[in-house]
DNA sequence: TGCATAATTTGACGTGCGTCAAACTTCTTT
DNA sequence: AAAGAAGTTTGACGCACGTCAAATTATGCA
């Protein structure tokens, strides 16, 4: 017997992760309001320039996040998994065009929620402001950490910290991004993972 | 005629910006948590591997924060100007150890208050967590400029960008933090500006 | 199973910028 | 006003890494 609800269990512990279990009048609200969707392999999910109408929670696959510069050149910025969110969390909160594109790296379920869902519920349970101020708060550390990653100069230490911090990624992920992701030629992340630098 | 409201004032606009004015009430109870504190050049708001114990807002004068890393060497992460909050907002949140030292550049004055008034405030009026998940969002995107910024290979390029975005900090800081702002040698950021690379 | 396309590796070459060292300039402090 | 400290500039040198190009290996699809 598969309801709703069941699949709705990895943002359900997620969330409850950071404000303690859900209520029940807080699931029968918040029911209604999530949906569901499936991508391709490189279908996107939000683009660079755009206002984020929905927040999104990865079920299953992968999702890489980055941007285009001036050059045209793109720059890797997160990888996202499932059981997180995937979504341009400053620009959704701000109202603000987002500044990195959501591109899937493989085939991606996801469930989501309209901007105007998402407030909506927030206002009527304003308990979750502090879930979302938690989370905001894990987010800015986390972006703290890829700042100092992207700070160290050699290529690599950069590889090792990578491999240090989070080695599922290099597992996961093609190198190409992974080389983007790190700031330097897909060349010398070859040479580097050779032992030849 | 001043009275110690008078001395709020450039806090109390800058939370207006994110929930409107504050009312009569709300300003009752934050006042007499409110601290005051002046700092000479070079004194330490907060240490890198410390939780921090308050919120600060700066009144008058300027801060650097940054961290040290394996090698002991300085990078300098951020400056942080008159009315404007300094300090590190994720690891307050979070409750973690700061990943950033803050070390004032000139005299400086802050108004604080301690973690404990913050969230007795907060728990009292919970309408500014709203208010604190916008600032998180503002952060969140900063962060991502700063990002966008050092990964701006060419050396000309960054420091063209930072003079772009943030003019006021080349007129006010020391060329040293700059370049370690930068990720560059001074000696390059030397060259830089006289036109030599 | 085999072909086409994508992903990764290897090589050769040039250069931007870091490092070390020393000169020069600008602030402090008395 | 002088002396010392701090901040900035200039020069010389080397190498890590980016770029271009071509070879090799993996992957998907007919």
């Amino acid at each position: 017997m598969s309801n709703t609800e069941n699949h709705l269990q990895p943002v359900i512990e997620y969330i409850s992760k950071y404000i303690g279990d859900m209520h029940q009048e807080e699931l029968e609200l918040l029911l209604p309001l999530v949906k569901f969707a499936s991508y391709n392999k490189g279908d996107t999910l939000f683009t660079q320039g755009e206002i984020p109408k929905n927040a999104c929670f990865i079920i299953t696959g992968a999702v890489r996040s980055f941007y285009i510069d001036e050059d045209g050149k793109e720059n890797t910025v997160g990888f996202h998994f499932e059981n997180e969110p995937a979504f341009p969390y400053g620009s959704f909160v701000e109202l603000t065009p987002a500044s990195t594109s959501y591109v899937t790296l493989e085939p991606v379920s996801v469930i989501w929620v309209s901007r105007n869902d998402f407030y909506l519920f927030l206002e009527t349970f304003p308990r979750f402001e502090t879930g979302i101020a938690k989370v905001l708060g894990e987010y800015l550390i986390k972006g703290g950490q890829h700042l100092k990653l992207m700070r160290i100069d050699s290529s690599r230490e950069r590889y090792k910290k990578l491999l240090e911090l989070q080695p599922e990624i290099v597992t996961r992920v093609p190198l190409t991004y992974i080389a983007s992701y790190l700031g330097m030629a897909l060349e010398t992340l070859s040479r580097v993972r050779a032992g030849k630098l």
